[in-house]
RNA sequence: GGUCACGUGGCCGAGCGGUUAGGCAAAGGUCUGCAAAACCUUGUACAGCGGUUCGAAUCCGCUCGUGACCUCCA
């Protein structure tokens, strides 16, 4: 359990032993969403991939400041129009209730997937002053040049110098001269192709921009990520992440620009995770080839014959690493649906298990203790939640054998069974993040239907003993029909929703 | 066109040179009044063709196929 936790850096392109720039604290900025229309699930995948990150450091013991950004102020279209007041203007809203409309949106879905909030959660609106300032820095250092009232950032000259422009997205300066397309706008503004805004001169209808040394207008493309870590993380900070899409030239320029403002890298590690696809597709919003998460709950879509809870769902991204595409289809999603309900069962019946008299010596013992171990060690190599799952259902076997006589308690001590239990909760609820959504349901506020269930289950005992099986196979029936289903167990009866 | 991934048993999905991944589904068995649940057993998979190696799903080459990025995108 002591074990180093590896991650797999971007920028190296293989597993590193993950050393924080200060014992016990990690700083992790992950790119937020561009909040000018509903989340999709690709985002949410990608959220919920860094909701795992971020809880296995904590889990880990380390403080962790998690700064994820929201994308207010928008991006160019071709025809260079901020998205933001062009989603403003069609709606007939002002941008800022625009964008707080779909912050509130992806906040609520947050919730629905049980991810954690990060600590800080900066607008690039709230930045301005932040960008401007680093707009002028690197205009300082001369990796920047001012056209007509924009500011580009030099990227030729840029590469030359410092020489690492494309590491991270394994790119060179030759083949970004070659391969640029000028359809861009203001491209004949730009010195080289691959040069980028990090500012941009509104035009006279652009509802936002602010006043900069340059012109009235707006910050570039990829700047407020630059400003926003800088501020809340510092010029070296730990983890940086984010979406496989963003590697170029999002992070790269991010990279670009914080070496070309204070000659500082900004992150030692970059993560990745990969895309969601569905009909072996990437999911995106600009295509149309997307679910969304309610039509993924209601079960109103084509794309699956019935609507899945949002842990199913969540359960479904765990079963994959966050490296791997993976192939959002029906049949995977009824796999986990059961699956998640196993696991969720098979910690229920262990916390009820009681009377464990054996020794740290039994086999049985030791082989839990090496499951459990087992999932750990999982987790710490860079965070592999399909393993680490496979390692809790072996556990659930055990579990469920014991439950049933066919391992016995005696083979397993005390201090074991403890443990597993702390391990189970800890596992599926901190660190998987996931919910008992049929504890949220059948207790708490349901305390009738225990006391119904108490009663009915009890009248059907009473009718087994009697031999009437007309009268016990039909409240079992009934029941089923119900969806309330009952289990007889070697020492009485359970029940459960279906 | 350039760059980079991937192609695993009925389905999903791990795997990073030698050992059972796991989940779902299926078949047989145990248990049960009958079921359900649970437990046990079973599948001998790795796109194709070569090569390296005592040994390859795992390394190398080629072929085919799919995808991502190169343009806003998680």
């Amino acid at each position: 359990m002591n074990q180093e936790l590896s991650l797999h850096n971007s920028l190296s392109r293989q597993k590193e032993v993950f050393k924080p720039l200060k014992p016990g604290f990690v700083g992790m900025y992950v790119c937020g969403p561009t909040v000018y229309s509903d989340v999709h699930l690709g985002n949410c995948r990608t959220f919920v991939s860094f909701d795992i990150i971020y809880r296995y450091l904590l889990h880990l013991g380390y403080t962790v400041r998690y700064v994820r950004n929201i994308t207010d102020v928008g991006h160019l279209l071709d025809d260079g129009e901020d998205r933001m007041s062009k989603g403003a203007r069609a709606n007939q809203l002002e941008p800022m209730e625009v964008a707080q409309k779909y912050t509130n949106g992806f906040h609520d879905m947050m919730r629905i997937f049980n991810t954690l909030s990060p600590s800080i959660e900066p607008r690039a609106t709230g930045h301005i002053p932040e960008q401007i300032e680093m707009v002028q820095a690197i205009l300082d250092n001369g990796y920047a040049y001012e056209s007509n009232g924009s500011v580009y950032f030099d990227t030729l000259k840029f590469a030359q110098e410092k020489g690492i422009y494309g590491d991270l997205s394994g790119r060179k300066i030759e083949e970004l001269i070659a391969e640029s397309r000028d359809n861009l706008k203001n491209q004949d503004e730009k010195r080289h192709p691959a040069d980028f805004a990090i500012w941009m001169k509104a035009a006279p209808e652009h509802l936002m921009h602010w006043n900069s040394p340059w012109s009235v207008g707006f910050p570039g493309w990829h700047l407020e990520c630059s400003a926003m870590s800088r501020k809340y993380l510092g010029e070296h900070f730990d983890i940086h992440g984010g979406g496989n899409d963003l590697k170029f030239p999002h992070h790269e320029n991010e990279i670009a620009q914080n070496v070309g403002s204070c000659n500082c890298a900004g992150a030692g590690y970059w993560l990745h995770t990969n895309m969601l696809l569905m009909n072996g597709r990437k999911m995106s919003k600009s295509d149309g080839n997307t679910i969304s998460p309610e039509e993924l709950f209601t079960g109103d879509s084509v794309h699956v014959s019935k609507g899945y809870s949002p842990m199913a769902v969540r359960f479904f991204m765990l079963q994959s690493h966050y490296r791997s595409t993976l192939d959002l289809t029906d049949e995977g999603l009824l796999a986990a649906e059961k699956g998640y309900k196993r696991l969720l069962e098979g910690f229920h019946v262990l916390l009820d298990l009681t009377g464990a008299t054996g020794q740290a010596t039994d086999a049985l013992d030791q082989e839990i203790n090496q499951l459990i171990d087992g999932a750990f060690a999982e987790m710490n190599d860079d965070f592999n939640t399909p393993k680490a799952l496979a390692r809790l259902f072996e556990l659930v076997s055990r579990i469920n054998s014991l439950k049933g006589g066919q391992l016995p308690l005696t083979a397993v001590s005390p201090a074991t069974l403890e443990r597993l239990q702390t391990t189970f909760r800890v596992f599926i609820f901190d660190i998987l993040g996931l919910l008992d959504e049929d504890a949220a349901g059948a207790s708490g506020n349901n305390q009738a239907l225990e006391g119904v269930m108490q009663l009915v289950l009890d009248m059907r005992q009473t009718a087994r003993a009697n031999k009437d099986w007309g009268t016990s196979d039909k409240i079992r029936d009934a029941l089923n029909a119900a969806g309330i289903v009952v289990k007889d167990g070697k020492e009485g009866v359970s029940w459960g929703l279906a």
